[in-house]
DNA sequence: AATTTTTAGTGTAAAAATTACGCAAACAAT
DNA sequence: ATTGTTTGCGTAATTTTTACACTAAAAATT
């Protein structure tokens, strides 16, 4: 029988942190999920997180449970909503303050760690462990709202890219078409691309040009108060 | 000494939900705070809110909390943000699911509950209990952004209002000033309000239309996809 | 080797949305 | 009586958004 050491004069529900972490394969958008070793859902898929320690924020706890179940180190999360129906875990009651995160793939490496996680397409997530399907809902609606205020996505695409990739993850994303010209148009009015490489004098027509994300540009229209849209 | 009867094997912090409640007077946004009647921080103002029973959602709690303290009933409040530093709370770990709502400045009686409640200026709020300051500049700006896109700002103003009424209402929250014909112009051509009453023929030029909110138009709307904004 | 398909780059005209702006009548305050 | 504030109303100029076609190079297919 275990110790139940920590007592209180009323019930406390148990607070976890859950990650929901975004990828981009070039064409759809993939979530990272792992696969649970012990019940309960044993051997069901499941987002990184876990129990908040007493002495860690929300967000520690996310970035911790990130880390030790994925590997992924120093990762950018944001919280975006707290579940908290009665039943949404069997053991006991639990709440879970519910995170998100954008990573390229390439930075998941596969290690001990990483031995169970796994990148689904949008469009082959298994049904999930708790209530992690709703999680994952709500999840991507708020990625769809705030990929269109914040250049968010770029944290989604390596260093360097083409327009065309670029494009490819804004459609992925919002589930939607552009014209080419005018998603270009737009994206160069807006001023935050910088051309990677100066284009080479013999570069042939099919080459496309490189660009990166130009923070100081960004910082710079955000502080005037400035709106990316689409 | 008290009974600590509910006791786990991990420490577990306690659960609450805070209502940041926003008024309109006309002319200036409005807080509804309460008077702490006991420590910590007795005779500091706050939000209405308190600890989750085991058996409520955040929201739950929210809503009973908030009628038990203000006489507020059915408030639809929505969650914006859980504030879970650890020291927030002097007497243990407390973590916060805080939720905002509308609500007319009438419908807040005066009754037993609601003796020690008052609804503050924006400019006026005192320096608050635990770290609700922080709490109220996130809900400022939560409701910024709202106001942009979903027209919550009906909930504010009496069911029939003028033209003025209403720019006034956004210009209070947006802190920014709107031409009033363009105002007009803009806010007609959304096509979701209605004129409360035909416009007597004797009607002077002084006596201003007046307005309501048509709700069946925005559900019409909404469900097309379509985009309020400022 | 020839043919077909795919991709990148580029610009403009039409339509729609936004902005700026003035006047006359009624009422209120002085 | 005079002054200042409030309401209703509409248009012209500007800006933004949208729709849309061709060429050359490379890759894939035959």
């Amino acid at each position: 029988m275990c110790e139940q050491n920590f007592c209180y004069r009323y019930p406390h529900p148990a607070v976890t942190a859950d990650c929901v972490i975004f990828g981009f394969d070039g064409v759809s958008i993939r979530v990272l999920l792992i696969q649970r070793g012990i019940e309960p859902f044993k051997g069901r898929w499941a987002f990184p997180g876990g129990f908040m320690k007493i002495n860690e924020t929300a967000e520690e706890c996310a970035r911790r449970e990130l880390e030790e179940e994925t590997g992924l180190k120093n990762t950018a999360v944001e919280q975006f909503h707290t579940f908290s129906d009665i039943n949404r875990d069997p053991r006991e009651r639990v709440i879970t303050v519910a995170h998100y995160a954008l990573v390229r793939l390439s930075e998941v490496k596969g290690g001990d760690d990483a031995a169970s996680a796994h990148w689904f397409a949008m469009d082959e997530v298994p049904s999930l462990a708790f209530d992690h399907d709703l999680i994952l809902r709500v999840a991507v609606n708020r990625l769809k709202e705030r990929i269109c205020f914040e250049p968010i996505g770029f944290e989604l695409l390596p260093e360097v890219f083409t327009m065309t990739e670029l494009q490819n993850l804004y459609e992925a994303i919002l589930e939607v078409k552009f014209d080419r010209r005018n998603f270009y148009n737009k994206m160069l009015k807006l001023g935050i691309l910088t051309e990677a490489e100066p284009r080479p004098a013999n570069a042939s027509r099919r080459t496309p040009t490189k660009y990166r994300f130009n923070d100081g540009k960004y910082a710079e229209l955000k502080q005037k108060g400035f709106r990316l849209e689409f």
